[in-house]
DNA sequence: TCATATATTATCCAGATGGATAGTAATGTG
DNA sequence: CACATTACTATCCATCTGGATAATATATGA
């Protein structure tokens, strides 16, 4: 029951919308970690003061765990097979994965502060945020460990490896080239955000994973 | 002019080194980000107050620079062929390629906090940052490049993709696992810095980058 | 129009933080 | 032993932080 939504008498309409809220904290937590962000910070990205996100939110931690909440259904939404895709690409094929993988590759270049956020978070959790990240990811990551494991019965994923290594080795593939895009325009000059850039990393991608 | 080292007249041996400061300096800065680290916590660690680190380096950025030059100092030993391997292992070879990306994951394997480090300052990084990572980055970088090209020529890479895509590519394939390993140890059980995983991983990627 | 629920502003506060400084302890050299 | 040099302690301070609260604005329904 969020204090966003007008109820039945709801008179004023909020000026930043809890989509636009979360999506600063999300930019703030992503560039400075959980205890560089500041409340204020995240308020000024969007014209709020600090006071109106402590009215939507009871304090910091409660704000990152709506924000990384935010962060994994958009992600879900993203990456979610239509009924008719399901159809079309059945579990454990190579079409299916294939498919996959070029979706997760558009998803990391347009979301590049996914995996920083995660990277940042998961270092050294609080018994709190371990929690949240179990709730948030155990699921997810289980059933992906478990598609690694019907491609490799069906001979698509030709590796004898632990499937975590796998699946860890394939996403930080995808993800690297955008979450350090600053990085890599510095040292490179070499724009990963590019259309082209983008397309180029998804084709490889494919290409070494899904070889054939 | 490390402040650290005893010079002419040198009394009084200081009770942390300034490898023991850097360290501590790293592993806050790695769990923290720039703006969440604090110089006491940074002291804490390693039972000096903060007095104590602002004598020996004049401010936090610093202090930060220092860590980071030494982060590069260690990398590069770790890394580093020596003069007989050199001649054993030319470059733009599958062989030495191979050598290299084992002993990469191994130096992820052993310090993690390099990749997270890396991931929370590139985001965006206050000038004097960017200037400090061109300084260290740009030109190991570049000869990383240079190489994939050779490897590209030599047939031993078979993808045809910008080398850029493919140098981010494969770090972040050997790093993910063990950047990330508190988080496979929660969603999955799995303990990526165990001896057999790192030397799983190892196998699983000289597989996937140089088969054969 | 007026009550009412929500949105928003303007403060205040205690604690932490980076930075500064003055003074003290230890140790090698002359 | 004195003295110079380095290591270290103990403070102090302005600023920023998360959090709290009281007063105010705005729009809707009765």
């Amino acid at each position: 029951m969020s204090t966003l939504e007008q109820k039945t008498k709801a008179p004023k309409r909020p000026a930043r919308s809890r989509a636009d809220i979360l999506q600063a904290a999300l930019e703030e937590f992503a560039e400075r970690g959980f205890d560089g962000a500041t409340v204020r910070g995240i308020a000024a990205r969007i014209d709020l003061t600090h006071g109106m996100i402590r009215y939507h939110y009871d304090n910091k931690e409660q704000l990152w765990f709506a924000a990384v909440e935010h962060l994994f259904e958009r992600q879900f939404e993203f990456l979610k097979f239509s009924d008719a895709e399901e159809l079309e690409f059945p579990r454990g094929t190579r079409a299916r994965f294939a498919k996959f993988l070029r979706r997760y590759v558009y998803y990391c270049a347009k979301y590049p502060e996914h995996a920083r956020i995660l990277m940042q978070e998961t270092v050294s959790p609080t018994p709190r945020m371990r929690k949240a990240l179990k709730q948030q990811l155990r699921e997810p990551h289980q059933t992906a460990v478990e598609e690694i494991r019907l491609l490799q019965e069906n001979g698509v994923l030709k590796m004898d490896a632990p499937p975590a290594s796998i699946m860890y080795m394939i996403s930080g593939a995808c993800q690297n080239l955008f979450a350090l895009a600053p990085e890599v325009k510095v040292t490179l000059d070499y724009n990963a955000l590019s259309r082209q850039a983008i397309e180029d990393h998804a084709d490889l991608i494919v290409a070494t994973f899904v070889p054939e």
